[in-house]
DNA sequence: ACCTGAACACCGTTCAAGT
DNA sequence: ACCTGAACACCGTTCAAGT
């Protein structure tokens, strides 16, 4: 049952490829570099000979990974569908490697892991008519939401149970005059549905009231309203000293 | 200069606090509990009669420093607006305790953290004319999308370099025909202005295409277009087993 | 009720020594 | 060029023993 593979001579991929074994049977706590060598039945130290340490070995391991992750295809007849294609391929490719996921924020790679999609949601932006500087955001803003999505619902789904329990807590509060809501808000969350309604919102308002862009005006229908001045230096995080 | 506090007896709060400075001053990495021990200048083992373990410890830790985040108060003329202004708020307050938002990410608390935040925001969608289970969507987007923007991006300022580098990985690239959008995904990312830029889109798409709300047909503007069957299942993650 | 040192089972890493 | 065991400096945790 342990699956020591002891045949053939040591290699960096043969570690890199053990290191991910473990990580895919026993989670990434699991790869530490004495469980490695009895893995491949070697000595510790012969491990550092051929990956330097821990480090670079977790490098290589994330680089492994991320590098069959498989392409993305972007579907649906319009450009904001296909955005929203390619937000939820995305999810999933990370949601079906979430200890891949957890070891590539840890290691501060986030960027490198979908470069693939960025690719797919350029084309996509410039589909829908947004040009320059102003796809970039978009792209990036899609981008950062799916992964930031993804990192919060697995941190929820990691957490047992929570402490004070949101449900009561929203029970007990006020939730101001819309009990309705409250009541919502007390139930527990449905992760999936979250991230599709929240990326057609946010696809909706980066391509503009329009959205479609039939044909006609091209990028400047994203421009947005120009309301946007004199917004910033009023946030109000109050400290409060005594609670 | 290594402020041992030896004076007065041992004490759960003292603890916790000693732990509190720890993580301030040197990083999470930094609170083992032998070092703590030091701290406070007494035996490993002590600790452990005050708190059980490391886990609680933690626990502790994390419900302490959350206890003190302060209160999220939003700004604004527009509802929009004042949404974002708690997103922005929150978004500060993450950001001002760095290693407290690692730790609580890393224990599954995240929801735990923002609680503030999201009465808040549950006040200001109410405003805005959503009801009931749709404006407990939106809460929860702006939530969700405001910690994991805060987590990406402290993932990303935490990555030194980024391996193959972005920027000539981009430069290379075809980038489809649009060199503009290829050179801005090139340059350097500016954080802080696409969290602004995407909360505005996300909020817009929130909202509806309408957003203002002047006072007239209530929640029902936020409704949408009605074309939203038919989505599902053509996600399309190609995985390229040969590559 | 509180604190202690010794001990256990783990870590990652280095290094001199082997072939 | 590759592999080894011994050793070092760390971990968290338990436990019997002190007061």
């Amino acid at each position: 049952m342990k699956g020591k593979e002891t045949r053939g001579h040591l290699d960096r991929e043969r570690v890199v490829a053990a290191a991910a074994d473990l990580v895919k049977q026993h989670g990434p706590a699991a790869l530490t570099m004495r469980k490695l060598a009895a893995e491949l039945g070697t000595a510790v130290t012969s491990i550092y000979w051929h990956v330097g340490n821990r480090e670079s070995l977790l490098d290589a391991l994330v680089e492994r990974t991320v590098a069959d992750l498989g392409e993305i295809r972007p579907a649906g007849r319009t450009p904001a569908r296909r955005v929203a294609s390619v937000a939820r391929a995305l999810r999933r490719q990370l949601r079906d490697h979430p200890h891949l996921v957890a070891m590539v924020h840890e290691r501060g790679l986030t960027e490198r892991m979908f470069l693939p999609a960025q690719q797919a949601l350029a084309h996509e932006m410039h589909a829908a008519g947004l040009r320059g500087a102003r796809a970039a955001d978009a792209v990036r803003a899609v981008q950062v939401h799916v992964v930031g999505h993804v990192l919060v619902e697995r941190n929820r789904e990691r957490a047992p149970v929570q402490r004070p329990d949101e449900h009561q807590l929203w029970e007990a509060r006020t939730a101001g005059h819309d009990p309705a809501l409250a009541r919502a808000l007390a139930r527990p969350l449905d992760a999936e549905r979250l991230f599709t309604l929240s990326v057609r919102a946010l696809v909706a308002g980066l391509l503009g009231p329009g959205g479609e862009v039939p044909g006609g005006r091209g990028g400047d229908v994203a421009r947005g309203r120009h309301e946007d001045k004199d917004e910033g230096g009023a946030d109000a995080t109050a400290s409060s000293p005594g609670n």
